[in-house]
DNA sequence: TTGAATTTGTTCTAGTCAAGAACAAAATAG
DNA sequence: CTATTTTGTTCTTGACTAGAACAAATTCAA
């Protein structure tokens, strides 16, 4: 254990607030709707945020200014009255995502609605280094860039990692698929493109995305958990925030002791969720390879197997004692399942259900709902350009897009 | 599992704000720095508030015609130049703090700052109903205000009760010790006194403290697990805010599944930590009733027989197992223990922070402490406090204190 | 003891912001 | 074509913070 005074950390509590930033709140509550409702009517933006119609138009031209907003007049107007604009994220301004993996990278251009409008593969048939990976996305960048028939201003870069990483600076602590230690990723991606880089863990990602795109969308406190081929990871939203921790370390929710036994995860730790519940036990079983995906869905729709059957029941009911845990720990609305996870849900959704609610208090349990992540194969870019389109958002004035 | 539609939430982020807004939010700065620090200077309060001296010299005006904060020239001035008044949260302004517990109920009167000017304690030899507490509540809510030597103005009633409560308004949805089912607590007593009532988990208000009081002040992110008679709790600090959850049951640390046992704790939930980590165990092998705390402290405190080593060392590991897993959920600077689980960490310190650190991350683990709750006994009540005093330091103009 | 230097509180002004009123614009309904 | 309804725009008002200028209260040095 440390010796040293443990950091403290100074809320803005305790910060005073002045007119500037009230602008920059009552902006960014306009671009967060936005992004909610892919477009919306003045009058709308009105209602839902709760300011005056006069209030909204200043906010509008500012927002048009920043060339972050575009609006039409409507098509069709159900209403008597003079019809009101209908405003939606400007499709001029696009944000970079990055997935990397240990055998390829993906790099995608995303618009700030989340859509993604250009996308490139690198693969990488040996473990990238970060030096080299980096100038890879680089040189990608510029392609997709010059590839686009408009021009586009980007916000920035949101990259997903599968690691440890320190969210301040975008420093990879550890990624042990990528054999990774101690990386400053940001920092050089930043230098070699000169746009604001932005990385987070790609569960976590995930879980962003989906409440920011997917399922989870509009609710406050969800709680994501994913298995891939690198093993179980997750992301915790906290009053519509992500939850980050002292340095942006937390959702490691595959590190959860749930049992006593000795069989050991990717990190070494036994007893964890992610030392139980091995997806490639499900794949062997059924003749898969470890990544075929596709394979799984077909494969589990039909009648199983007594092998498969059984590695399916247990897996249920330690993926069920985690889910108890979380909802007990969080008061979710939401536990949502991505990766081999959402598949062990939709091949066994009632008995799932069953067991995790036997271990879940009555209170937290009453309004706790249990789904599918839905975004599938791109959860995880967007999660990433949801960081940097987010960054843009919560901030349109000090951090207009360049280009 | 439910069928219904879950609730989505609407957070905060996306309502408009004004100068209104402004005001009460630089009040609150000012009230939570004074409740951090006891006493600061006007420019000390500037400093850190990031605020412009005149800025300052208005929010003090107002702050004092609220009757919130008192302000006194200094005894000693170290600098040169004129000196800058010292700003305290005024002693004439007090909340009202209670803790319900099976055989007692303890009422006392807690000042701005935390500190327990009066107290009363009511015995309840039979379980209590909650009408029947709530009038013994407001009489000895009357006789503490009435044997005051200066007049009081009050700012509401926190009120701990170990169960599950909807924050929202109070409920007692569930509170197993006391035999209470759906009690509307909360309403009921704000009804009796005419007081604005706050009603809060015993062991999430014993975070809470600890976090505006105790050995967690200052920090941001910590977890708190407590053993008491009536099972394991916890609360857990997210960002310097408690974490609430969908309706405010999260927290439920001691149900957390960590083990295939089949023991069972006391909502009937097999392999949690509660189920597991029984402190009377350790009461009935060291020979002390279940609620003599001081005596264990001593026996700990000297060589342990071979028995209750054994129980130690079991205690130990399963604490442990839980310590590792909330340190990778959560990633927070500090995890607290308090009551029993305090106990065990003073006994097996070294050991504990072994078994928990070798199942943490690398990252999550590097910046972590583990210490025991320093407030004692009256750390509930306090917590209780902390909710009405929180609620006046968070909207000093609205809800300006009674009486 | 006196005056310079320093720090802080107070007052006044300037600039920014949101809300609301008044008016203009653009649709529907008859 | 006119009345009604709804929305956008403009102008005024009130509230807020920041900053400048000045006054007040201390220390330090001569």
């Amino acid at each position: 254990m440390k010796t040293s005074a443990p950091t403290k950390s100074v809320s803005s509590q305790t910060q005073g607030r002045n007119n500037d930033q009230v602008r920059e709140h009552n902006l960014a509550a306009i671009l967060t709707l936005l992004s909610q409702n892919k477009s919306l009517t003045r009058s709308a933006l009105a209602t839902l945020s709760g300011m005056n119609r006069s209030t909204i138009s200043v906010l509008m031209t500012e927002l048009q200014a920043l060339g972050l907003v575009s609006e039409i007049s409507p098509d069709e107007t159900l209403q008597k009255g003079r019809p009101s604009f209908v405003a939606s994220l400007s499709s001029e301004v696009a944000v970079f995502g990055v997935n990397i993996e240990s055998k390829f990278t993906d790099v995608c251009l995303v618009t700030l609605s989340g859509e993604i409008i250009a996308s490139q593969r690198i693969s990488t048939p040996k473990l990238p280094a970060p030096q080299q990976i980096i100038e890879s996305i680089a040189q990608t960048i510029e392609v997709l860039l010059a590839t686009q028939s408009k021009p586009l201003r980007i916000g920035g870069i949101g990259v997903a990692v599968p690691g440890q990483i320190r969210l301040a600076d975008g420093l990879v602590r550890l990624a042990p698929h990528l054999r990774w230690v101690e990386a400053p990723f940001g920092s050089m991606l930043e230098e070699a493109t000169g746009m604001p880089v932005f990385v987070g863990n790609n569960a976590t990602l995930g879980a962003t995305a989906e409440h920011a795109f997917g399922a989870a969308k509009g609710y406050s406190d969800i709680v994501y958990l994913y298995s891939g081929t690198s093993g179980i990871g997750g992301g915790v939203i906290v009053g519509g925030e992500l939850l980050r921790g002292a340095a942006g370390y937390a959702g490691e929710l595959g590190h959860v002791v749930i049992s006593d036994s000795p069989s050991e995860d990717y990190s070494g730790f036994h007893g964890t969720l992610e030392s139980l519940i091995r997806q490639e036990d499900m794949f062997a079983c059924l003749g898969l390879a470890a990544d075929d995906e596709r394979g799984l869905e077909t494969a589990l729709a039909q009648p199983l197997g007594i092998e498969a059957q059984a590695i399916l029941e247990s897996q249920s009911r330690l993926l069920a004692a985690a889910i108890s845990s979380f909802a007990n720990i969080f008061n979710p609305q939401l536990i949502l399942l991505g990766g081999y996870l959402g598949a062990i849900y939709a091949a066994d959704q009632t008995r799932l259900a069953q067991f995790a609610f036997e271990r879940i208090l009555s209170a937290p349990g009453e309004n706790l709902h249990i789904r599918r992540a839905e975004l599938g194969p791109n959860q995880i870019i967007k999660g990433a350009a949801g960081l940097a389109i987010s960054a843009l958002i919560r901030a349109p004035k000090s951090s207009s897009a360049i280009l």
